[in-house]
DNA sequence: GGACGGTACAGTACAAAGTACGAATACACT
DNA sequence: AGTGTATTCGTACTTTGTACTGTACCGTCC
């Protein structure tokens, strides 16, 4: 694999910070975060493995960036729409970039301070709900309720037990037939009679619940940040400002 | 459970697949899931690193097996009772489990085949939906929408930047601080004249969304199960401003 | 032109982690 | 005592991250 062949031709493109980290990035995507080593990546990219530490500092410090990186491909909501269509475009543009890097959302644990896009982001989504009408309180509520269904959806996503080709029903069938006749008959008969039926797609849920989310939180904010149906909470959190 | 110890100094209780796995837990709750290593856990359990290897196969063995412990101790929503209010106390219990074992989440994403803690809860679950008469479309769609937001809040509660004892503010500031004047100014607004007001807590946004969720839930069942508001139904929407 | 220094890589080597393999120990029951 | 099974440990190999050092290729200054 050592070029024996001409000297001109076929230099590798030279080595930069952005190939290492988009490198690092198709290395996860393509075998998962464990498989993403020193060496691995310094395959992929046509050098040795000491030559990446020109670059990075150290492997953590290339989970830190890609994963910025990977905040970055999701689509910003834009400041002057209608919320609703902005917010709703953001999370399907979330959804579908952890999907297509499933290894991001274990990252996000364990990664605690926020790069750049993560910010850029933050502050994108405010604004939109800011200038929507909704109060400091009402935004920070909607906004921990959107992210957490929509990461929480991605979470779920990248756990079911296929991945890409395969369909729910090849992998889950095996597993319920273990259990047909009795261990856990109301799992079952969801799985037999709904979640294993030809047309079921567990992707399709994203856009019925973020629809209810968007929906009660219209109510929220034309009405009043009050929910009912809590008998003992109070939120506290006064008239900032 | 202890072991009546007699004089001997030694006395070591004996391992176990039980004690293995507790230790490993434990293990990873002090230090973090990067810091739990064979050596590590045999050292915390006195035994040299192959013992443990005689009550399990391999690491990934541990790491399905812990998984599916966190899982089980989770509250399981009791049959008979109101839904909203078992609902409510599962995904409370949910919230407190994974807040003690902040390195679980991380896990949920690349242990594909559940436990049967794991199923069990599901089962338990989706029998008290179906029991309060939701269809198995809205179960469907409730069970999706609920544990979207509770592992999502989870997962961001675990990202924040302070564990434990720290405050918002103690870590913020600081960060905050360097943005104060221009890149990101709804966030540092947001930031600094609420999230880091005296009585807040992130912690709080949880009652808040379940509520939301419950009550359009409770709205949906009612009714029927479409909603409105989504105009063109894809998420491909080629429509922008 | 030759010394010099910075840039971009590579080679060697070591420590920490998972774990295969088999030996050592303990205890039971002939 | 002898044989067998259950449990634990010692040794060693492999894979990983990375510290330290070396080297090839530049351009600059005298």
């Amino acid at each position: 694999m050592s070029e024996p062949s001409d000297d001109s031709r076929d230099e590798r493109p030279r080595l930069s910070r952005e190939r290492v980290l988009r490198g690092a990035v198709a290395v996860a995507d393509a075998g998962g975060l464990e498989s993403l080593t020193i060496r691995s990546l310094a395959q992929s990219l046509g050098v040795k493995p000491m030559s990446v530490y020109y670059y990075v500092s150290n492997k953590e410090e290339i989970l830190d960036c890609i994963i910025d990186l990977v905040f970055s491909e999701i689509e910003l909501p834009a400041a002057g729409g209608d919320w609703r269509t902005e917010i709703r475009r953001r999370a399907h543009s979330a959804r579908r970039v952890l999907r297509a890097h499933p290894w991001a959302i274990g990252l996000m644990e364990s990664r605690t301070s926020p790069g750049p896009a993560t910010l850029r982001h933050h502050d994108a989504v405010i604004a939109t709900l800011r200038a929507a009408g909704f109060s400091r309180e009402l935004t920070a509520h909607a906004y921990a309720l959107l992210d957490s269904y929509t990461y929480g959806f991605a979470l779920q996503e990248v756990g079911l037990p296929f991945n890409g080709s395969d369909t729910v029903a090849d992998v889950a069938e095996p597993i319920m037939e273990r259990f047909s006749t009795g261990e856990y008959p109301h799992l079952v008969e969801m799985a037999t009679d709904y979640y294993l039926q030809p047309g079921y797609d567990f992707g399709d849920e994203f856009e019925w619940g973020l629809n209810l989310i968007l929906d009660a939180l219209t109510a929220s904010a034309t009405s009043g940040t009050r929910h009912r149906s809590d008998p003992d909470r109070e939120s506290s959190a006064g008239r900032g400002q």
